[in-house]
DNA sequence: GGCCAGCGTTTACAAGGTAAACAAGCGAGC
DNA sequence: GCTCGCTTGTTTACCTTGTAAACGCTGGCC
């Protein structure tokens, strides 16, 4: 495993997580250029430039070409939107070659999944933290797995390959927690979240105060190098190797058909 | 180990996450009776009862008898109080007797640790979201141990418990994470972050369009089962066995002089 | 008594979300 | 071809919020 190289950086691949193409500034606009799609995808590569403070009606409706008011239109409002752009970020894992839908084998289904996830968060680091805080249709969908789909489909190819119904809940709950932790940090250290909140100041408390800390100042070098994608990769196989312990009823080998397709 | 008693539900101890005495609504506010402890203290309160989103320095000013702007005389802005308001949140770890500084067993230090910031989490449910979420001083410390001072004495901890410098940062890192994760889920799931959006209906989408997902209707009641207690308890275990497997450089016994105390 | 500093209040303004009235284009039916 | 009414974007307007700046009270000190 090459140390250097992130599979999932935005930059490394070519894949899904680019959004469709991305409904950039329609200055002429004419009546019959906007609808749904258009408007989310606007939002979605406007927060992915300037953060999320930074979306608001009249600025996306600017960006759009179009007033503010026309997106009520089409959308009920901000916090539908909101919604709307974290259901089409999600969206693009169905569109992500190397994610499977079902497979007999569930480490690597886990694993194609995570790093789906991961590559969608990688790539908006700044709608990452949205994703994760908005509230879910039902209190036990959990972020980042946010929909009904996604979940019954893990549900059932966990089911397919063995688990009991108790153990693909379990393996479902702890997938989500680590992943969502693990984004959340890995994005938040990209400087996510904080959108321009000072432009002014590119450094603020840079190098600062770390005198009370002699520790601090110590390991800072350590603390900063930058190995999320290797400890991604070993949390992710811990987890693996947790879930083959506790998980599947019947032992190795043995292959429940998948008989069943998701919705 | 009970299932039904959550050791950490803010009604199942006495202990610190309870902030100051709640600084509640001062109605007659003579010159004098403000302080920003008092404000913090305030705004605390006012977002456990209305979420965050019903904090703005207007209501809050009225909440502690006096007129908005007064704040501004204690505070810069909206921005510092929230970060305000995590600091002192924070802070609660420093009044809770069960979580010690440190200690010559590690696994007992993380486990106090990690039980104290749930605490902390099920009494804010509403404010946890925000201590994830808001920048952290240096892109190095995670929430949601956010401060330097824990940071400092968790690194010197497990150091003078024999990990290496490396480890014991592993170490650091893998514990936010996991708690991150596993926190910020058990508290979206108590219907935190999402304030009174709507005060009318209060089941919106309850127990709605499960149709096109068999699955989830069928294992609806296992999914909503709360184990969050024995879930939180086993993984912190196995990370606490993880860490022993690949942490401390001495073997069990030997135990290094804590010779140090944190500033 | 007069003055000053500290503190809360008033006034004012720029964003932002959103409702409601409005207008321009355009196809359906005659 | 004309008109009607719908679709879609625009204008206007209002309320809430954050925040700057000026104002005025009040209690202690000379």
């Amino acid at each position: 495993m090459s140390a250097k190289f992130d599979p999932d950086s935005p930059k490394g691949r070519g894949s899904a997580a680019a959004v469709l193409p991305s409904a950039g500034p329609g200055e002429g606009a004419g009546p019959g250029n906007l609808d749904r799609r258009t408007i989310i995808g606007g939002a979605i590569s406007m927060v992915d430039r300037d953060g999320l403070r930074e979306l608001t009606m009249r600025k996306l409706g600017a960006y759009l070409g179009v007033e503010g008011m026309a997106l009520y239109r089409y959308v009920p409002g901000r916090d539908a939107l909101l919604d709307g752009i974290v259901e089409v970020v999600i969206d693009e894992l169905y569109g992500d070659p190397e994610v499977l839908l079902a497979s007999a084998d569930w480490a690597d289904y886990l694993r194609r999944l995570a790093h789906g996830i991961r590559r969608i968060a990688l790539a908006h680091p700044q709608l990452f933290p949205l994703i994760a805080s908005r509230p879910p249709a039902a209190p036990w969908v959990r972020p980042p797995l946010r929909s009904l789909r996604w979940m019954e489909s893990f549900l059932q190819n966990f089911r397919d390959c063995g688990f009991s119904d108790r153990a693909a809940v379990a393996a479902y709950q702890s997938f989500s927690s680590f992943l969502l932790g693990h984004l959340l940090l890995e994005v938040s250290a990209h400087g996510a979240d904080i959108g321009p909140v000072d432009d002014a100041d590119p450094t603020p408390p840079q190098t600062s105060d770390l005198d009370g800390y002699p520790l601090l100042k110590q390991l800072k070098p350590l603390l900063s190098e930058n190995r999320s994608a290797e400890v991604f990769e070993s949390s992710l196989n811990l987890l693996v190797k947790h879930l083959k312990q506790t998980g599947p009823k019947q032992s190795r080998g043995v292959i429940a058909k998948i008989h069943r397709t998701v919705p």
